[in-house]
DNA sequence: TATGACCTTGGAGTGCACTCCAAGCAAGCC
DNA sequence: GGCTTGCTTGGAGTGCACTCCAAGGTCATA
């Protein structure tokens, strides 16, 4: 049992870096899927995909020869780090930027990887601030739990 | 050196339990802040905490003799707990639900406590997704470092 | 070929969490 | 008293991220 090599042979300017371990539902080649299958894999809706196009965060959806969407297996790997990057709160202005900057090609990795980096201090920055949320529930939920049975 | 005690001892209704480690501008007995001091403490608003206010966010802010608030340390400990819970995530409606229970006394305990936990359970998820984008983001990062330097 | 589920678009609508405004009262200083 | 700065209110406005709609074209199955 291997990896597919494809995903990181054929990369395509979309998402060039770092194949992510994402199991694909179908092959490189046979990759091809409407809407509502990527709303079934990604649990985004068809109104947010078509919405997402329309900003500009994805790099560019194929069509059908009527004119309907067509997904690629890359297309399900950029949905899957933009649905993590918008876990960390990171506003969608900012991830079209970086959309915009894979779309201009190599001459931005570097701004790319410093928008990564200020990125990676935010979520750095949230966890700390969870960590110590956290604290605090447990001791209130400590105070509880003793008050609650004692009384 | 020691924690003053008159936190836990006169402890309101407000936010009963578990003194949290903060230190108070002034003592209680000379706590009485204005909305703009309580502004500089927070770093809200004066229209989020009067906003707070009339959503039912605030247990009840003490007023002057000419209808102005004036905020206690009960107060700022109180929204400091607030600002720990939007940190998470958590719906103002979530919070104000919170609130109210606090408000009705102390047989809500168990309910306070399901809550919280409920809310602990949400920030552990929300912990373990963060490290998962950070393992995308380092991966990413750590591309475009070689990458930008070889070539 | 008919039925019904699915897909297309631009534009309008929604919900949340603030954010601001106007008009007026209050407090502190010269 | 006059001036400036701060506080009060209800209600309206803003920005974000979707979310939905109407009107019509497409696809799969019977």
């Amino acid at each position: 049992m291997q990896t597919t090599p494809a995903a990181t042979e054929h990369a395509t300017p979309a998402d060039i870096c770092s194949a992510p371990p994402r199991r694909h539902p179908r092959p490189d080649g046979q990759d091809h899927y409407t809407i509502s299958e990527v709303v079934a894999f990604t649990g985004l809706t068809a109104h947010t995909l078509r919405w997402y196009e329309r900003i500009g965060l994805m790099p560019h959806v194929d069509r059908s020869h009527t004119g309907q969407r067509r997904y690629r297996n890359r297309d399900l790997d950029w949905l899957d780090f933009v649905t993590k990057l918008r876990l960390t709160g990171m506003p969608v202005a900012d991830m079209v930027r970086y959309a915009e900057l894979v779309r201009a090609g190599e001459d931005t990795y570097a701004e790319r990887q410093a928008l990564l980096e200020s990125t990676r201090r935010d979520v750095l920055n949230r966890i700390a601030e969870l960590r110590d949320t956290l604290a605090v529930l447990d001791r209130k939920i400590s105070f509880y739990a003793t008050e609650g049975t004692t009384r």
